[in-house]
DNA sequence: TGATTTTTGTACCATCTCGTAGGAAAATGT
DNA sequence: ACATTTTCCTACGAGATGGTACAAAAATCA
């Protein structure tokens, strides 16, 4: 008996809310793993190569978990990539939240969030991966309902992220009042769809720029 | 002996250039399918599901050929991958040419374009089947270089023929000499991306008009 | 110490996957 | 009629795939 002997309130069915960050002090054999960075690796296989071209044998491998304990840690190879998307997501928010929050004139504004979402893109060490929700719409997004509406979700998340930063923009007299938030927000979205595509077939990160610069002097006015 | 015995010229290593439509008069048994049709229906499965989720019973059992006939006309899965996705441009390109040709108003033009874009991406009896060259982008070509060199050339193609669009708008002086070509092809491409990946996840016709008409009125100016 | 709980890891299964071998079938040529 | 050519089609094989059973391992609890 090494560690303290504590009785403790392990309530194990109604833990006050998750006990946080202490250490919770489970019961069996430790966890090989950090789940956190196992679902990352997950992400990067699934983002690379898609859902279908992914074995559960290269999952393990990346993981370093083996198939077992992916199953008891996420479920099936589908919640598998359901969590990984969801991860996805919360990462590009966590990435995308403050662009969005910091006043910014709207001009700088659009150009840091496309500076993001290119660092997004491009990364990957095999190869640019893109955009998560972009090649999920096109692979398993019409065949899986439920995919499908987080896709959909994804889409309308940006959508609506870019109509704030333009209804903000006009209410300040940056942009016309004639100018219609939406559908400028709909070519934002349009100008990040085709440089995430775009980036797959390998186009090089400087013509990705001046695809955005044009996009934005077209929405914002040349200047 | 039925047919004519005239002894012709087959020569078989060097017929004049493919006699075209003549019956060619081949020499043992006859084809059970038409190749053309085959292809078809391979692309339709490439298209649904992508290439990796598609398996060669799939296939077999849509072109009605079983496994080595496929082999034998197309070569393996790659190979009939490769040669669907070129139909699939060729198709796109017929589909299109009318409308790139005909002499028209540049919103005009602009609007037939996304119409028939839109039959191409709507299409499929089970859900929207989207832009192959989008779909291929996210999947397969960021790992094989050809399929890769092909998608990247998909895109660009899109650009020029949109590229020479506002260049005769120009010209014709539809639209002021201020205004950028080539800026506005990448923007009329995006809206074709933004589209074909919104069709996917099942945005209603409707809405993608919607978003068609809000980039025409940018580019073209409200009218 | 021994019971309990949780995770690990090997080994396995049934199925599917791509691709091919090899003979039967159907046409033409002589 | 018989050889030749081309295609069809059954059957198979080697390997991959998703998923699971089960015993050993490593921790806590009493």
């Amino acid at each position: 008996m090494v560690q303290k002997t504590v009785s403790s309130d392990r309530g194990l069915a109604k833990r006050p809310v998750e006990d946080a960050h202490a250490v919770p002090k489970r019961r069996g054999r430790p966890r090989a793993y950090e789940p956190d960075v196992a679902l990352g690796k997950a992400l990067d296989l699934f983002r690379k190569d898609g859902f279908a071209a992914t074995s559960l044998d290269d999952l393990s491998a990346a993981t370093g978990m083996n198939r077992p304990s992916l199953y008891g840690a996420f479920g099936d190879k589908r919640e598998l990539f359901i969590k990984s998307y969801q991860r996805y997501r919360a990462d590009a928010r966590a990435k995308m939240q403050d662009v969005f929050k910091v006043e910014l004139p709207i001009r700088k504004r659009l150009e840091r969030i496309y500076a993001v979402a290119l660092d997004i893109y491009l990364s990957g060490e095999e190869g640019p991966r893109g955009c998560f929700t972009v090649m999920t719409a096109g692979s398993e997004a019409v065949a899986d309902p439920e995919i499908c509406a987080m896709v959909l979700d994804g889409l309308t998340e940006l959508d609506k992220a870019f109509a704030m930063c333009f209804r903000a923009a006009q209410e300040s007299g940056e942009l016309p009042a004639s100018a219609d938030p939406k559908a400028l927000a709909q070519l934002a979205s349009a100008t990040i769809h085709t440089i995430a595509i775009r980036a797959r077939a390998r186009v090089p990160r400087k013509e990705l720029e001046s695809i955005v610069k044009s996009a934005v002097d077209l929405m914002c006015g040349p200047r």
